[in-house]
DNA sequence: ATTTGCTCCGATAGTTTTGGTCGGAGACTT
DNA sequence: AAGTCTCCGACCAAAACTATCGGAGCAAAT
């Protein structure tokens, strides 16, 4: 439940990846192709592809289609791209119900009227929504050191 | 995205509604049948019946099968029950990644060595997890939201 | 100029999840 | 005993997701 798609996860580790090349420690900026990722990853090439290619329509990462030297490179630097712009970048416009954003005046939703846990609901997700916005691939990059943003809220034990 | 299914939305209406029979403004403590509710909220009876029973087996709800005076209560009260409970649930474990909750020793993820974006992603997950546990069904009480007042939140566009 | 290796895009299978349905068994009330 | 309810498991259909394939275009290397 509440989880990430194989896509999400994937367009996460590519851009960490790509991170690290260009802004890492031993950064050595240049721009990295599809099959180097995937295969650093394990994860199928061609899905890979279409991953980035969808970032890319998003101005996530920038396509550089220079023949044998072609590739993807971040199109801002870390910390300004959001988990959340990711996600929606892959998985369309987030919420936690199906009536969260309908467009034209007619409502899909059978129980609009008498539905009374939209407004509870839609505090949850806006507080999820904050905290997605709220943390940037430059907090991915950051192992061991406490993320900033969650640091106000109690933690307990991560797997390792 | 990070979208609730349709079962966890009406456990929630279903909740939602018993408590408002029970300890509501005008309660009326008594028990409800599935039937009752899947009118009530225009969502298919026999999907309902499913989720309750699911609802029971958890002990969030009591089945009374008293022949026609049966139907549900709820098992404790509201307050009692987090959202996370009723999600967890409905939906088995909550988790943003399918190597969050590996049994055996044997890790499914093929990348499980080379993840560098498993802790930060783990937080954001307790995060979440946090969030969904420290609100109850107590809290969907609370907002009966007026009619009026959710028609206007739509003309301005809030997401409602 | 040709080849190579890459991105890009659309189309399409395979598989899993989810939503929704059905029918029989048991329990209680009337 | 009849009726109505829950309970439970099995089942089907639809949708979403994952993954694959093929072709077009582009730029650099040769």
């Amino acid at each position: 439940m509440l989880k990430f798609s194989k896509k999400a996860d994937y367009a996460l580790l590519a851009l960490q990846y790509m991170a690290t090349v260009q802004y890492g420690i031993e950064a050595n900026p240049r721009v990295v192709n599809t099959k180097e990722i995937a295969e650093e990853h394990h994860i199928p090439v061609e899905l890979l592809a279409k991953v980035l290619q969808t970032l890319a329509k998003h101005q996530l990462i920038e396509s550089h289609h220079n023949g044998p030297k072609g590739g993807y490179a971040l199109g801002r630097e870390p910390k300004d791209i959001t988990l959340a712009q990711v996600l929606e970048a892959i998985e369309g416009p987030l919420g936690l119900t199906d009536c969260c954003h309908e467009k034209d005046g007619q409502s899909q939703c059978e129980q609009m009227n008498r539905c009374n846990i939209r407004t509870p609901l839609s505090r949850i997700q806006e507080s999820i929504f904050q905290l997605l916005n709220s943390m940037s691939i430059e907090d991915l990059l950051v192992e061991d050191t406490p993320l900033v943003i969650v640091e106000s809220l109690k933690l307990q034990g991560v797997p390792s």
